[in-house]
DNA sequence: CCTTTTTATTGAACTTTTTCACAAATTGAT
DNA sequence: ATCAATTTGTGAAAAAGTTCAATAAAAAGG
């Protein structure tokens, strides 16, 4: 017996984006869906997608394509989808409001289901239907729901203290929006989601684009002028 | 003259990482760094950052490792750090009012300077700072300010239509925040933060950390018997 | 029933990214 | 001046990820 079941990171990062197409193609009453078909809605290359299904197995037909309803079944139960991940919420500042009104639940069976804070003005109370703690309960309450995942949106400075307590408390995973990078003990995930950065990237990708772009249209001119 | 120019899409985007790690430094008066040090604090192998920025040329010296104010310097101006750059906001609900008051600025240069909705009750205001225009004055004002850098947040639906009319105005780069993947004709970069996503995929691998784990512990218990 | 078309599966080639490991340069101590 | 300790820069190997393209199965059309 093999290891059957370690799939590429590569792949279990796209697999929630074919689950959510699924689901639409599922909702639009479509019955089977091809490779191709699939690779133009989330932009993936066609091959790419078999050959992550492949590691599932054969899930797929030939001549006919993928049974959307089989996948969508398969891959529920692959994203453990049948059943609601309940995550807290550390820190509801403008982030964290705002993935509080973010609706998780409807295409991903997650909910937050508790909130911490150290601002006395919103502790204690509920908002967005879900209760806000203050930050002294965190460990209790974290540890009694037996929550697993964390989204972190505390403002910096504390952080790291504040997710040793986290997964002292038993969270397994931390969706990181700090710029800090965590350190955690084995067994515990870290993603880090970061804004800035990616805004950075995207700076830099357009203007190396700007810059190899200048500099075809300066060879093209140069070898004009050879050519005379 | 070969394309020195072209720096691995895994390097660029660990550049602004880097970046502000040396900013860090830096304001704590520190004069060198090596490699080493670096990997710990931003969590990514020494060797690849060396890696990373020999890219370069030769950013270090052998036996005392990087002189923070050159490295900070140099990595300045490869991401365009030395200006600032302006983007619109697209879409001000939750998630846009939450990112109008992240400070872009303060680390990476980066300003809202306006924003666009189509809810009449913010539109014609300013927000944070931030003008906040109808939709309609999009493209007028994203062509008159030559904003090349777009982030989109609204609630979905129309989010294609937007995007075309985003890069008719002259947009070149999208942060898309909607879970719908949009096509962009070539020369247009979209950068995809899909917060359910990820936050399935940290889910994904948590279960798989756990079922490996268990599997683990059946065959060890299965060896013991074995010997028995 | 045969032929053509469609499309999954998958070995193999290819590309990109990461990591190893060591020579070469530099520092600092003695 | 010498030697030990550090630390970069980088060939080369390994690992991970992507794409090609041959094959096989199924569907559709005649």
């Amino acid at each position: 017996m093999n290891n059957k079941f370690r799939i590429p990171k590569a792949t279990a990062k796209r697999l929630p984006l074919y689950y959510r197409y699924l689901l639409l193609l599922n909702d639009e009453g479509k019955d089977k869906v091809s490779s191709t078909e699939l690779a133009e809605a989330v932009q993936v290359d066609s091959a790419s997608i078999r050959r992550d299904f492949s590691y599932f197995g054969a899930l797929g037909k030939r001549g006919y394509g993928y049974d959307v309803k089989n996948l969508l079944s398969f891959f529920k139960k692959i994203l453990n989808q049948d059943t609601l991940t309940n995550v807290a919420l550390i820190g509801v500042g403008n982030l964290g409001h705002a993935l509080l009104n973010y609706n998780f639940k409807r295409s991903n069976n997650i909910r937050i289901s508790c909130a911490f804070d150290i601002n006395p003005e919103i502790t204690g109370k509920i908002t967005q239907g879900v209760p806000v703690y203050s930050m002294d309960e965190m460990k209790q309450q974290i540890a009694d729901q037996q929550i697993r995942i964390a989204i972190l949106t505390v403002p910096q400075a504390t952080d790291q203290k504040t997710a040793d307590e986290m997964i002292e408390a038993g969270i397994k995973g931390i969706m990181n929006f700090t710029p800090i990078r965590l350190s955690a003990p084995n067994g515990v995930r870290i993603q880090n989601v970061d804004l800035a950065t990616e805004l950075q990237t995207l700076i830099y990708f357009l203007d190396s684009d700007e810059m190899i772009k200048k500099q075809l249209e300066e060879r093209k001119k140069a070898m004009n002028n050879t050519n005379k």
